[in-house]
DNA sequence: GCGACAG
DNA sequence: ATCTTGTCGC
């Protein structure tokens, strides 16, 4: 099976395709909050690749959490030839491909999905979880490891603290702690999410570790998906 | 022009 | 992302 897609996905042959199309696409990011709730019930999927450039192969994988418990209801995985090479900003194109094969055999289209990487925190607004959620339609938000590009005052040192994720006087994203002292994650909504929203749900799913368990258990299914390839 | 730059 | 052992500490 496979996910309805709202628009089509493309692979670009140059970064410059890229780029026009996502300023397309750009246009149909909604930041209403449409998404559930932090707390409601249903499922919260994680993904996330692993490569071997030597092989040329891409691994995803998604996984399933109950939004309530975070106990795995179900996982999913992909793999294939990587479409299109690594280029800061256009990170989607090459992580998409697999992460709609993945997501697409889930048993349950899930109600949100956390990426590993930015949604309108990237230099166009428009990173890998706005790019996921416009084509899909589904609510979606970014947790990344580093701050990328943007500016940021570390926050106070107790879980929950949040400072600005800057881009000149724009705030696009938080840097939130999601674990007392311990190094801040960078969140940004991506579809149909707030930011208030994107960083309430990442400090439901970071509850005993500083990556939420979305994105955990996703990294090590696609590791473990990309060896056993 | 050069470097930096999510994964 | 990936190449990679042990080690300190809760």
């Amino acid at each position: 099976m496979s996910l309805p897609l709202r628009h089509p996905h493309t692979t670009p042959a140059t970064a410059a395709e890229a780029e026009a199309i996502q300023l397309g696409l750009r246009r149909h990011t909604v930041l209403d909050g449409s998404g559930p709730a932090p707390g409601a019930p249903g499922t919260v999927a994680g993904v996330d690749v692993a490569y071997d450039d030597g092989r040329d192969l891409v691994a995803a994988a998604a996984v399933a959490l109950d939004a309530v418990t975070l106990e795995v209801v179900d996982r999913a995985t992909a793999v294939g030839p990587v479409a299109f090479p690594y280029v800061p900003g256009l990170l989607a194109f090459r992580e998409l491909p697999a992460v709609l094969d993945a997501l697409g055999r889930l048993r349950r289209t899930p109600d949100l999905v956390v990426c590993d990487g930015y949604g309108i925190a990237h230099p166009r607004r428009f990173g890998l979880a706005s790019h996921l959620g416009v084509l899909t339609g589904l609510p979606t938000i970014g947790v990344a490891k580093n701050p990328f590009t943007f500016r940021h005052q570390p926050p106070a040192p107790h879980r929950g603290a949040f400072t600005p994720l800057l881009d000149g006087d724009t705030e696009v994203g938080r840097a939130l702690r999601t674990r007392d002292g311990v190094k801040p994650v960078f969140v940004s909504p991506g579809h149909r999410v707030t930011l208030d929203g994107a960083c309430a749900h990442a400090l439901d799913l970071a509850t005993h570790y500083r990556l939420p368990e979305t994105t955990r258990q996703a990294d090590r299914l696609c590791r473990q998906a990309l060896s056993a390839a």
